[in-house]
DNA sequence: GCTTCTGTGTACGCTACCGCACATGGAGAC
DNA sequence: GTCTCCATGTGCGGTAGCGTACACAGAAGC
């Protein structure tokens, strides 16, 4: 939100060859993306693409009666709106925008033309799109067979892994939506989490103290996401990063990640 | 199994044109797929790509302490190996046949050329890509929300829809596997299904006898993903024949479904 | 015939999670 | 200040599904 913005904060559109970028980068619009904007509903005719660079957009598949879960999550590791591009046209869910920040967009004329040319943007696509498909089968199994504190301990080694801080800002029940439970079990989880010193939190905050024991209490299905999704969109400057911060233990990183702190610091948000 | 087997049983084979069919049905090669085959495991380096005509393919998504659960079925309506053409590669799950029948085959190679020549192969690939994101999402809300019952009821009506018969052969093991529960709750479940005369069933074998009580049943996701396949994957061929199906109830369908029942076909009716 | 193996039925205590209800507390509005 | 949301904490009965154990039955091999 600070510093330079740049489209290759994007892992996709950072893996775009030199003469590539200089065609695309140019016509990428870079959108500000604010906690709870919804980028399409489930049944929309997709129109745009967005990579986003430091946002988190969920996509939540939300059923007749309301009750909904969450079909993956997409940082600067992936793409929203790919299934525009497949033919379908319609999206198969709500894509909500959970972690404030910024995107870039490609328009769906732009999107078809790229397309069309047959480069790099395509095979970029269609990797990136088997990376989804491994983190879809990896929730459903998560779904069935772990508990609500695993899953709940993945979302956020995710969400981190997004978002260069240690701080999630949102509410037990927009929580409760992504992980498809109660609003009330995912307040007995986090205390539990708590309880063990793995996390703080207050209202609407949760902060992450001890990254390492939270991957210790997940399950596999953080590692196996994580993993193929770094074997299939390898990123330098990514891998980098996170072995900066696995060797440099715990240092606490102070964020200012919502409306309120905004405040203090030149209304960015209006 | 028996009678004319073509292609155009396959859905995404059927939807080529007609010069494109002259040019790629010459290099399928047909194969028969008996029960339990596993085409490949998880991590195998994916070679071919499988249309299946009669049978029908489970993706069964295996964790490391064995647990599973499906993450796609796949009959005659699909393809087998997609990730194959996404240029990761690897396959991120097992692919194990549940229904014998056949299949046509397309080699590595040789998908690589249609790839390449950006035709039609690879247009119907991509829409059965949309297919296949649909059905996976809605398969993990159902893992999250559904009851075991629910999720039987949806597991039989896909199967028969790929399957031209009123009659499953497999056991509660492997149906366990399937929907990722114990192999006591499907049991308990068929048990229900058969008491309230929506099915019967006899050792390895479940006959539907009222579908349209079985869709009652059911969750909304079964409706869910055949109205998004059908969207993407129109079949006039298809269409007619479960439009006959629904106009011209309980027709009792007895089938050589395996080795036995001709047998024992007196005998297992009580 | 007998034995063996695999598939199915059943029972029992346990736990995670649900649905519901209600209390508390922080933060913005006025 | 007070009021009013909204977010959070907590308690409680109900239940679906788990882990375990065991009995039985059909099929296959001898």
């Amino acid at each position: 939100m600070v510093g330079p913005h740049n489209p290759q904060q994007n892992r996709l559109l950072a893996a775009l060859s030199p003469t590539e970028r200089a065609r695309i980068y140019p016509v990428l619009r870079p959108v500000q993306m604010a906690r709870g904007n919804v980028l399409y509903e489930s049944g929309d005719v997709l129109r745009d693409i967005y990579f986003p660079t430091d946002c988190i957009v969920s996509q939540l598949h939300v059923m007749a009666n309301g009750a909904s879960a969450e079909i993956s999550s997409v940082g600067n590791d992936g793409a929203i709106g790919v299934a525009q591009f497949l033919g379908g046209g319609t999206a198969m869910s709500r894509a909500i925008v959970q972690s404030a920040g910024s995107a870039y967009v490609l328009t769906c004329d732009r999107l078809k033309q790229e397309f069309d040319r047959h480069g790099e943007m395509l095979h970029i696509l269609l990797r990136y799109l088997q990376a989804l498909l491994a983190q879809m089968a990896q929730s459903a199994v998560c779904y069935q067979h772990h508990s609500v504190d695993q899953r709940l301990s993945r979302w956020l080694l995710l969400s981190l892994d997004s978002l260069d801080s240690n701080r999630l800002t949102t509410t037990h029940e927009v929580i409760a939506n992504v992980l498809g439970v109660r609003r009330e079990g995912v307040t007995a989880a986090i205390g539990k989490l708590q309880k063990v010193g793995v996390i703080a939190h207050s209202r609407m905050q949760i902060t992450v103290l001890d990254r390492h024991k939270l991957e210790q209490l997940c399950c596999e299905c953080y590692a196996a996401v994580r993993k193929e999704t770094d074997r299939l969109l390898p990123s330098p400057y990514v891998e980098l990063r996170r072995r900066a911060r696995d060797t440099e233990p715990m240092r606490f990183r102070p964020e200012l990640s919502d409306r309120r702190s905004a405040l203090l610091r030149a209304a960015d948000v209006r």
